[in-house]
DNA sequence: ATTCGCGTCAACTATCCGGTTGACCTCCCG
DNA sequence: CGGGAGGTCAACCGGATAGTTGACGCGAAT
C-alpha cells in the first residue's frame, strides 16, 4: 500500500468525521478506526488535529460548488439539478456550517480558489441579462447568493425546512413542492413593465 | 439574591455559552463564572450538562421568531425590518445551526409551539393571495420558507456571502444591496399574464 | 542480505473536564 | 436560640482523549 493510498483514507476518514461532529467533537482514534490504519500515522502526516482539519477543510473547499446559474435558458430546470448535486455534498454543506460556527465571517481557508467559483456564477447572470432573461437591475452577485441561498437552506436546516413545510427534505414531496415554488420566483426575474412602484432600477452597487 | 435571579443568571449565561461553542464544546466551569455562580449549582438546578442544555434549547426555541410575512402591502419594508430583527437574534440562528448539526432533520425541541409560529406567517400569506398581491398558485408554507432562508442565510453563513458578494453581512453595503435585491423578487409575487411558458398553476400540494 | 520506506502495535503521559463531596457561610424565620 | 434554605469554596475522582515513545514487521530495491 502506497504512502499515497493511506493519506488519503485519512484524510477521507477525516472529512467524514469532522463533518459529522466538527473539529470539537471529532476522536482521533475514530478516524485512524475509520481509515483502517492507527493514529501515529496521522501525527506523522498531518502533525496533529488541527493540521488535518485545515487540510481537510482546504481540500473540500477547494472543491467546485454546484453553479447555481446556467447557460441555458430554463433556470428552473437547471437549479433542480444543481438542488440534486448538492444534496450529494452534504458533507461539503456541513463543514460550511462548522466553518460558520467556528470563525464567523472573517477570513476563510482557500478564499481566492472559492472566489474564483463566483467569478463564473456571475458571469453566467450578467450574460443572462445581457441577453434580456434577467432584469438587469439585478446585482448579479447578490443574486447568486440568493439562489444559492435557496438551494442551500433545505441542507443546511433541514429541521426549520420541516417545522415550515412539513415535509422533510428528504422526501419527494419537498423536493417537488420546493422545485415548483422556486421555479415560479426563477421565472419571474425578467424585466418588469413597471406596475404597482415605480422605482428606479439603477443597481445598487458592483 | 433569590433562587429565580441566580437559576435564570445560569440560564442565560448557557445559552451565550451554547449558541458560541455548542454542547460539545461548551464547559461547565466557564458557564458557571459568566454567572458569578459556582458549577455546583448548575448540577443542582439541571442535574447535568445535557439537562442544561435541553432547558436552554427548550427556553429559546419558544421564543417568537420573526415572522416573515406581514399584514402590510409593502412585504419588502416589512422583510428588511424583520431582517434587523433576526440580525439582533445571532444566538437563536447559531442555536438552530447545533441544533441541525446534532440531529438532522428528526424530532426537535418545542416542536408544537414552534409549529404554531408557523402558522401565522402562512395565514398571513394566505391572506395576501386571497387579496391578490401573491400570486396564488404559490404553495404558502413553501412560500414562507423561501422568505426565511433569504432572510435568514446571511447570518447562518456569513463567510459564504462574503464570498460571492464580497461584502461582509455585517456592513451596511450588504444590508442595503441585499434589501434591494430580495425587494426585487418580493415585488414579482403578484400574479403572471401568461407570458413565456404556458404551465399550469395548479397548487403542488397542501 | 542489508537497508529503508511504510506502516503496526501496545503502552504510556499529561491534561482536560464532567461530575461529586463535604465543610462552611449567611440570612431569615420561628 | 435553632434550623433550614440558598449559596460558596476548594479539593477531589474517574474517564476520555490528544499526543508520545520505542520496539517491531514486511516488502522491495540496491
Amino acid at each position: 500500500m502506497s504512502e499515497l493510498d493511506t493519506r488519503i483514507r485519512i484524510l477521507e476518514a477525516a472529512t467524514t468525521e469532522f463533518a459529522a461532529v466538527g473539529l470539537a467533537g471529532a476522536r482521533v482514534d475514530r478516524i485512524a478506526q475509520l481509515a483502517g490504519c492507527n493514529k501515529q500515522l496521522i501525527y506523522h502526516y498531518f502533525g496533529d488535529k488541527n493540521g488535518l482539519f485545515e487540510t481537510v477543510m482546504t481540500e473540500v473547499m477547494s472543491d467546485r460548488p454546484p453553479e447555481v446559474f446556467g447557460n441555458r435558458a430554463d433556470f428552473a430546470d437547471h437549479f433542480a439539478r444543481k438542488c440534486d448535486e448538492l444534496d450529494k455534498k452534504r458533507t461539503w454543506t456541513r463543514l460550511l456550517m462548522w466553518e460558520a460556527l467556528a470563525g464567523g465571517d472573517g477570513p476563510v481557508v482557500a478564499e481566492e480558489r472559492r472566489r474564483a467559483f463566483v467569478g463564473h456564477a456571475a458571469k453566467a447572470c450578467e450574460r443572462a441579462q445581457a441577453e434580456g432573461q434577467i432584469d438587469s437591475g439585478f446585482s448579479p452577485r447578490y443574486l447568486v447568493f440568493a439562489l444559492f441561498s435557496l438551494m442551500a437552506m433545505p441542507f443546511v436546516l433541514p429541521q426549520v425546512a420541516r417545522l415550515i413545510t412539513g415535509a422533510s427534505p428528504s422526501e419527494p414531496a419537498f423536493r417537488k413542492a420546493w422545485m415548483d415554488t422556486v421555479g415560479r420566483l426563477l421565472r419571474r426575474l425578467g424585466p418588469m413593465e413597471a406596475t404597482e412602484s415605480a422605482e428606479d432600477s439603477s443597481q445598487p452597487d458592483g
